[in-house]
This record gives structure tokens, C-alpha cells and sequence, in this order.
DNA sequence: GAAATAGCGTACTCTATGGTACGATTTTAT
DNA sequence: ATAAAATCGTACCATAGAGTACGCTATTTC
């Protein structure tokens, strides 16, 4: 009864198999942020998947292809949650720290740093990829932040200047602590008062660089 | 005549040696470079080389210590200039600049990038290296900046902070730019103006946050 | 000049692993 | 119920590359 010959109605077998590669994805995705690309085998995912090998070979076609998938579906899940936090109405100063201190958070997640250090150590045979991951990830943040900073400006809570090189300035000046530190493996975790060391940084130099109408008096000659 | 029984005198052997060993960390090197560590290969060094396969095991126990040597010689070689430039009797702002820039050129060079590629790839399976490469790299270029800062400050031409501190903005800033975008793999070379242009920018940043006695309250009036 | 040493070339072993083949079994669709 | 598709298990293939063995030659030392 009622045949389901439209694609709206997904049929058991299509469930299912969105549902196996989806399982694939994440045993692939466990081995590939623990190991890195050339010490994950093909054969130890479908071991840990408990399904045969030739499985494995359905879904994907090669060890790249399925790199890939893990890295696309990755980057998609990292696109970050900061436009909550970036309320428009709040004072400009707790608004920006909390701000920073979430994207420090996430960032120095053992998850996202171990992504980043496999992207960036597969960006020469995958460029294609780094480029996926750096549009979703970054690039995103920096145009949400962007746009709030535009916002502030307008209102006068910050001086007028390009919002999306303030946004790259704040951004950088908040990962330059236990970020750069664990993607160095310095440590492997941050302690939060660390994050928010790092935001409250952050947030101080950029507020004295981008007060209204602060201009320092030294020997001219900017541009 | 004159036996040479002291190690003082190399004998001509020794220096051979001391020759064919920096030769096959050259070739090494190239190879890791271009190609990182799992898909380099001690038969494509030893066939670049000349040499036969015993010889390069007789330098270097295995793959693993070949590469740790690779990367200490290299980190070595990276330790900056930035003290030349460095000139505390300058003014500040070009001093800056021109630092900032010869740091930018240097990092962004296919090799410097290519080997911070490199060891963050491998931050997992040889910490060491990474520890050696940043202490001697980054750290010693902070170190050198924040010597430079704090004698600025003290000759009230930056406000009084923690040198340290100043230091690692100021970076953070300057590699904001081409830098990423190169880590990234977005771009091969930078533009020699897009150099000049994002350490322009940090400079600026950096000197609207430092600026003497710059408090953000716009009614200052201090002296 | 003789002994020691280093280096060369080549062939070889051994292991890991990406990828395939295939018949048996289970699940799904009709 | 029955046919088609998916999965499983397992054995297998092909390749690649780290590391070894060994006999021959060139260099260095004394």
C-alpha cells in the first residue's frame, strides 16, 4: 500500500544507508584526528566498524575519497555558534570577551585542534579540502564578528575603520595564547582561567586600538 | 709525521664524514619538505644522494632519526636576524615595520612554511621536535621583540606592560595575513605589497594599543 | 705498502596495507 | 514467497617501502 515512488518518503534501504555511512564517517573520523592520514588503515576502520572490508569499498571508493567525506562533514559540524553570543544590545566590552573566550574554547577543543593540524598537514595533497575547511571555519567567524563590529561602529562604540580586517585583528590577537601553544603541542588542554586570560587580552589591546576617537600622538605618518 | 692524536684536528675522514652526513640531510630535507614524512622515502634519498641504501643507514639508524636530525639542523638555520634590525636608536614606527615585514618575508617563504607544515603535521608522533622548533623560532623572536619593546617602554615611547606580552600581539598581528592564508594553502607566494601592507597594519594596531599614556577614555587629559 | 675503514650496488627479506574476489547470509522490496 | 540488493567473512593479490646482507672497490691512515 501506498508505494513510495517519490524521494520525499525515503525508503527503508536509503535510511539505512545513510545511517551506515554516517557510522563509517565517524569510526574514520576517530582514526583519522588520532593518527593522521598515512597511519589510518582502511583495514582498522572496518575492524572497528565491525562490518567486512568490501562494505567499506561501497561506500567510498578510496581511502582519499572517504578522507575527504570526513573532513567536508567535519568542517560543516565546526561551524561555530558565536552569533548568540554576539548580542548587539549588551555592553561592548563583556559582549566581545565572552565572545572570545567561547571561540578559544572550541578552538582549543583536542577535537578541533586535532582537525586543524590534520587539515593543515594534508594541504598539499588535498588543497581542495583546505580550502572547504577554512571557508567554513574561520572565514565564517571572522564575517559573523565582522558584522557585529560593524554594528558597533555605526553606534559609535568603536571608531570607524574596516570591520573585517578589526575582526582579523581581534580574532588573531585571541588565538595567539593556548592556541598557538596546543596546535605547537605545547600543552594539551587549556586551564580556562588561560581562555580567559587570553580573551581578557585579547579584548584589552583591541578596545585600545579601536576606541573612538583615539589617536595616538606619536610621530605621524599613518596612512 | 705529526700524528694528529688529538680531536682537535680533524682528520680528514672525520671531516668526510661530517660532509656526507650534511649532504644527505640536505637531500633529506628536500624530500621531507616536499613531500612530508610518511610519503618520503629512504630509497628516493638514497637514490638523489648517489649513495647506496647501507650508507644511509650507517649515518642514521632509521626514517624516524633521519627526520629528527632534519629538523633540528633546520630549526637551527631558522633563528632569526631580527636583531639588526632592531635599532632602538631608530624611530619607532619604521623600526617596527621594517621588523615586522623582514619577519613576515622570512616565515612566508616556501621553506619556513613548508617545514611549520611539517612539524605540526608531526606534532603528535615526535613532540620533541616540535618543542626544539618552537623554542628556538617563535620564541627566540618573541624574546628578541619583547627586549626591544621593553627598552622602548622604558624610554616612554610605548606605555609600561608586560614586554612579553606586547611582544606576542604584536606577532599575532603580523601574522595575521599572508601568513595564515599561506598555512592555509590558499596562497603559494605573497605579494611583496601585501607584506608591506599587513605589517603596516599590525604596526598600526599595535601602536594605537601601546601608545604612551593612551588610556581609551576619550576625555583623557592626562599628562 | 698494508691494514683498516667507508662506500657502492644490488639483491633480498619482511611486513603493512590498499584494494579485489567471491560465495554464503541477511535484509528489503514487491 | 521470491527476487534483488546489500553485507559479511575471509582469503587473496599487488605493491611499496623500511631495513639487511654481502661482496667488491676506493679512500684514509700509519
Amino acid at each position: 500500500m501506498t508505494p513510495p515512488d517519490t524521494p520525499l518518503i525515503p525508503s527503508r534501504r536509503e535510511v539505512r544507508r545513510k545511517d551506515r555511512r554516517d557510522a563509517i564517517l565517524s569510526v574514520a573520523q576517530v582514526y583519522f584526528l588520532e593518527h593522521g592520514f598515512a597511519d589510518t588503515t582502511m583495514s582498522g576502520i572496518a575492524a572497528e566498524l565491525g562490518g567486512s572490508k568490501g562494505t567499506l569499498w561501497k561506500y567510498f571508493p578510496s581511502k582519499e575519497a572517504l578522507f575527504a567525506a570526513v573532513v567536508e562533514r567535519a568542517a560543516k559540524a565546526y561551524q561555530g555558534r558565536l552569533s548568540q553570543i554576539l548580542d548587539p544590545h549588551g555592553s561592548l566590552e563583556p559582549t566581545l570577551q565572552s565572545a572570545c573566550r567561547s571561540l578559544i574554547e572550541k578552538v582549543t577543543s583536542p577535537d578541533a585542534s586535532a582537525l586543524h593540524r590534520l587539515i593543515v598537514a594534508q594541504g598539499r595533497r588535498f588543497p581542495e579540502l583546505s580550502k572547504i575547511f577554512f571557508d567554513l571555519a574561520p572565514q565564517n567567524t571572522r564575517l559573523l564578528l565582522a558584522d557585529f563590529l560593524h554594528g558597533a561602529m555605526t553606534r559609535g562604540q568603536l571608531r570607524s575603520a574596516d570591520p573585517i580586517d578589526a575582526a582579523r585583528a581581534l580574532l588573531s590577537l585571541s588565538l595567539s595564547g593556548c592556541h598557538q601553544q596546543m596546535l605547537i603541542g605545547r600543552i594539551d588542554r587549556p586551564a580556562p582561567n588561560e581562555i580567559a586570560a587570553d580573551a581578557a587580552f585579547a579584548v584589552d589591546i583591541f578596545l585600545r586600538a579601536y576606541a573612538p576617537q583615539s589617536r595616538p600622538q606619536p610621530d605621524a605618518a599613518i596612512v
